[in-house]
DNA sequence: GTGTGGCATATTGTATACAAAATGCAACAC
DNA sequence: GTGTTGCATTTTGTATACAATATGCCACAC
């Protein structure tokens, strides 16, 4: 026996209706603040109510839905105050994330990561913005990885995704960009030297440049929504 | 209108299970590994199978139940390596907290702190150990508090959660007592006086005693249980 | 004995039915 | 007009019924 213990995954109702919701949040097409209408969304996913009511549990404990008794599920809708306390804790995950990565990562790893770097920098040559993101994140999942800390990329990952569901079109210019590029070959380098403390460093001040585009954004909706978490 | 946005908290019967198994899952009743067999629950809470498995799947999202695709829900059973990175992780919360914490602080605070202080110190002199353990989560989550970010408020709560689903019973003498003591007498000083990176060192030293013991403890079940989270 | 197939039972997964609460609107009072 | 009451409708909350899957056991072959 022993197929490596891998159960094949086969999706129940709701597990895929939360994925396909988590989706639908993230893009966009859900937008905060958004209700969610039982039967209405059960038609669209082709599911029943049970299965759906579960999924929308799942999501409420990830942040992505907020629930009120007798008054139905919507889209979380951040307010300036609860996305800066997300970003600084997503601050203080991905530098505890490169803290961790310098003193685990392997030469394995470093090469993994030059390759990424690479492509980051042939798709910003070539002003190829979804490439870029798409890169931009796998190094920083990448990162998080070689954290070799499940907890934290559990959480890292969550959280992710909630700050995502903002839907910020920060105004991305080439300065920013040429910046931003710089500071991954940075990162790397630091993650080479094994140098933990500039990492972190690193980490933590690219993602404030990204958290203060993003509130200079939300600065006029300030007291709108305004949920509790 | 207005009577301070605070609307009565009604409890759901989903929220309600949840709550009433978390407390049984925490307080030991109910054992990491333990199959939770739904009809039998129904009856002991008093609840229909619809609410109970929305319960589950809340209690799943803090991951203090593991589901599997019809074989039902069971209580979390750390590995020795889950709990080595649940521990990793809580460190660097704590730490982050403290840091945040030492650059909030206010008189107030640390007066409230300093005879939370007191209180501790009278329990230890009396033995009381119950007494210390009550007071000494009251200090953490004081920290936590101060630390004024919700995120990481319900991040630390939650992992927390988590830990002391765990159970361990480590062997708690006089000296690691006394130690423990003093360390929140420095904690406390070294909040007093904003200092962020010693608050930091402490807390993380502090936890990683407890770290220890606990995977003293946990030594011989080794590769026993084992789940992914 | 060991292992296999197949059935009965138990358990979980999903849909639906019914209950309770919230919502919207119209009639009415003032 | 403004505000309020009560009812019809919609929506959510919970229980239950039915379907699908897993589990345990026994008979049987070898």
């Amino acid at each position: 026996m022993d197929g490596s213990n891998i159960p094949i995954a086969r999706l129940t109702l709701p597990e895929a209706a939360a994925e396909r919701l988590r989706a639908l949040i993230i893009e966009g097409v859900l937008l905060p603040g958004a209700k969610l209408n039982e039967r209405e969304l059960c038609e669209q996913l082709g599911v029943s109510r049970t299965p759906l009511r579960e999924a929308f549990r799942m999501l409420a404990g990830d942040g992505l839905l907020v629930q009120l008794p007798n008054r139905g599920a919507q889209v979380v809708a951040l307010s300036r105050e609860d996305a800066r306390h997300a970003f600084e804790m997503m601050g203080a995950l991905e530098g505890f994330a490169g803290e961790l990565a310098a003193a685990r990562v392997t030469e394995d790893d470093i090469a993994g990561l030059r390759t990424l770097q690479v492509e980051m920098e042939a798709a910003h040559a070539h002003d190829d913005l979804p490439t870029y993101y798409r890169i931009n994140r796998a190094i920083h999942d990448a990162i998080n990885a070689v954290a070799g800390n499940p907890v934290l990329t559990q959480t890292y990952r969550t959280l992710n995704a909630r700050l995502h569901a903002l839907r910020f079109r920060s105004n991305f210019n080439r300065a920013k960009w040429d910046k931003a590029v710089a500071e991954h070959r940075s990162m790397i380098e630091a993650l080479a030297a094994r140098d933990g403390a500039a990492l972190r460093d690193l980490l933590i001040r690219h993602l404030r440049a990204k958290q203060q585009a993003v509130l200079e954004t939300m600065k006029n909706q300030d007291v709108l929504g305004g949920t509790s978490l």
